[in-house]
DNA sequence: CCACAATCTTATCAATGCAAAGTTTCCAGC
DNA sequence: GCTGGAAACTTTGCATTGATAAGATTGTGG
């Protein structure tokens, strides 16, 4: 557990500092949104000088761009678990609806997290390798979930379209329902509004 | 045709100064991104203070507002334009593709804006009515041209369903190519990009 | 012609990102 | 144990930005 933030430090070092700025970012991030994220926020809230942070995160671009690698690996993990329990029932239709679920539950639960990450704010520094992996490795999650589903190899041209299209629903979904355009019919589920999607497709093709 | 922001004003008052402004904004917004649009930027590059601004926006998220309720309408008349060139070809599924495409190149076309329309730093103040507005009718646009195309009345459950399938596959799309989530391969146009992810759902459902 | 309302300006403040230069503490090698 | 960096923080300070307050300028209706 670590120190409360409110407790004065002892030592001049904290030494977990970077960790437990990371987490009181995360925690701001969903408070204030991804626009008015401060350093000095966060720091001063740690009992920290803000430039202390400047240590740990080259700049405020740095930090944001942890925080959305973070969130792309909570997303593929929320994938991987959602899709285990799921496996092997031969309905891959019902399977990968239920991706997409998993999906919006996720965006739906750490809303300004993923503005972060699919946001402005990221991509205008491009230092971080480890985000455009995690992203990568997140996206392959779905594509593998989908080439499973349809019994096909991943690498093959049909996967690729299918994850395409799967990727562009999903996250075009989320989207819409994080950024409140379509209003969250009062008490409609995450379940019915996926399910509602995925028939409208039917009627489309 | 407005007066060359390099000149010197001769007169005290500007007099369209509030359209001049909100064009610089908005050239100036594809230029450096949601993020960094400073009315101090906008206002100086016109030649006046900073604050004359604050005279015809009561804020910077009411200046944000103003540009996305724009890039909204503009977004219906591609839609609406796109579609009357292509009318009357009985494919419905042509028809469909069709205004997919013409949305994904609008938000080739204005990346930032189109980010600014559906990103973080709107929905934050809300006193911007004729936004929710434009958006509602951008929106509806693409449900008229789902009802015709199937057929079916407006109002129907079919086609609040497929457009809201249609309009997140859309979205989702644009946004992952704008974000350089997608990378666009090399040459790739829009057109077989949208075929692309349309095929994929062939083999989804 | 003139008061007033609209328009624009000059301070001014607070918050923020960030860099420079100093302090404190940890620790590796003697 | 001692010591000389190196790592982790701090104070200070600057530039940019959003926003407000109070004043100057000018077109215009009475």
């Amino acid at each position: 557990m670590p120190k409360p933030s409110t407790s004065k430090r002892t030592s001049y070092h904290v030494g977990n500092l970077s960790e437990r700025l990371m987490a009181e970012a995360r925690s701001m991030l969903e408070a204030v949104g991804p626009a008015k994220l401060s350093i000095r926020a966060i720091s001063e809230k740690l009992g920290v000088s803000a430039t202390a942070a400047y240590h740990h995160f080259s700049n405020r671009a740095a930090l944001l761009s942890r925080l959305a690698t973070l969130g792309f690996r909570e997303l593929q993990q929320a994938l991987i678990d959602n899709d285990q329990q799921i496996e092997q029932q031969g309905d891959h239709r019902k399977r990968l609806q239920n991706a997409s679920l998993a999906y919006l539950e996720f965006a739906r639960a750490n809303p300004a997290l993923y503005q972060l990450m699919f946001g402005p704010e990221i991509g205008l520094d491009a230092s971080d390798e480890g985000f455009e992996k995690a992203r990568l490795e997140a996206f392959g999650e779905l594509q593998k979930i989908i080439a499973a589903s349809l019994n096909e190899p991943l690498e093959s041209r049909t996967v690729r379209q299918a994850s395409l299209a799967a990727w562009s629903h999903s996250h075009g979904l989320a989207s819409l329902v994080i950024h409140k355009v379509v209003g969250f019919p009062e008490g409609m589920s995450s379940e019915r509004l996926v399910e509602t999607s995925f028939q409208g497709f039917e009627s489309l093709f």
